[in-house]
DNA sequence: TAAAGCATGTAAGAGGTTACATGATTGG
DNA sequence: CCAATCATGTAACCTCTTACATGCTTTA
């Protein structure tokens, strides 16, 4: 998680790590610890997908490297099934820098996660239901709607960028318009 | 997150790891893994919050003590701010083992930090237009904007929660009903 | 000049994961 | 009787956190 965003914000231009979790934060991303960040800095700068530029003693400016480049591509394209929500928001906030084939595989990959997540969830309540013998309480059947509505709204969402990635991508279907 | 989960199983009844494992999953919690539940039963157990009950060489059946319960009330009343949805799942599934102001504290707790989310995801949006002088990239957009949508949906479903506990709590308002 | 904020870092530990090992029980 | 699945457990590791330590720079 930190690895990819680090190098997703890099790839912008370079930054020191006390700028970097800002940038972080302020996206909404999450706060991430100060304890988490510069060994993480250090151990991507070992392995040379970062370079410092600038160590004037006070402030070290990191810049990303054609192998951290290459690194970048190969995390942001490989989606793990049924990814966390914070993850996967990492992953379409740097979707841009992805081959249009490859935001489509990971976009059609999170709508199958999402589709089986919400089988899974209306599934677990019928059993629910049939162990307490409808009497499930009123807050586990709220948390269960809630959490079956906001999959739904998930799903229409990531159709709506399918449906944009489609069009964008194969130009013959756009015929007769009017 | 493991330690509330086991302890609200087993409130409604004494079972054994494997069995646990599967009703997490089966809730939608999360796949817990065995080299993550295990050490906690026993860890569990030692702190004397769970016993074993029947241990017939195979299987381990676990109970949850008096000491277990008041650790299970100490963790279902603690909120922490802006948590993580998973955990707070698990909260709100557990909820009615929470007495109604314990429950109205939580869902208060909750809204706040939602409305804090909202307000600071609304500030993101506009740094983040400003930084880049509206060039913002649609899928970075795409998903600001479900962010939005994801929030002010909850802070809808808090506030029906906290509607319905405060009618439950203040029967004095039910004048005149018809 | 003192406080607040900038900036980097280490050590310990929480809370999970994967991979591996082992054996008992049940169903075809 | 063999495979699947039930059932428990350990070891190594991963990612992140909290708490602590340090020193520089800006601002009131």
């Amino acid at each position: 998680l930190l690895e990819i965003a680090t190098l997703g914000l890099l790839k912008e231009g370079p930054l020191h790590g006390y700028e970097l979790r800002r940038r972080l934060s302020e996206f909404g991303f999450w706060r991430v610890s100060f304890g988490s960040l510069y060994p993480a800095l250090r151990k991507l700068n070992k392995a040379g997908h970062i370079e410092v530029i600038s160590g004037d003693g006070r402030r070290k400016v990191y810049a990303i490297t054609p192998s951290g480049e290459d690194r970048f591509q190969e995390l942001i394209a490989s989606m793990t099934e049924d990814e966390e929500e914070r993850i996967f928001s990492v992953r379409v906030a740097f979707l841009r820098y992805l081959e249009p084939e490859g935001r489509l595989a990971v976009l059609q990959s999170r709508r199958e996660a999402l589709v089986a997540r919400a089988a899974r969830s209306r599934a677990a309540m019928k059993t629910a239901m049939r162990r307490t013998k409808d009497r499930l309480d009123r807050y586990t059947l709220a948390l269960l709607e809630r959490n079956e509505r906001a999959v739904e709204a998930d799903i229409a969402w990531i159709d709506g960028l399918i449906a944009s990635e489609r069009t964008a991508l194969g130009q013959s279907t756009t015929i007769e318009k009017t």
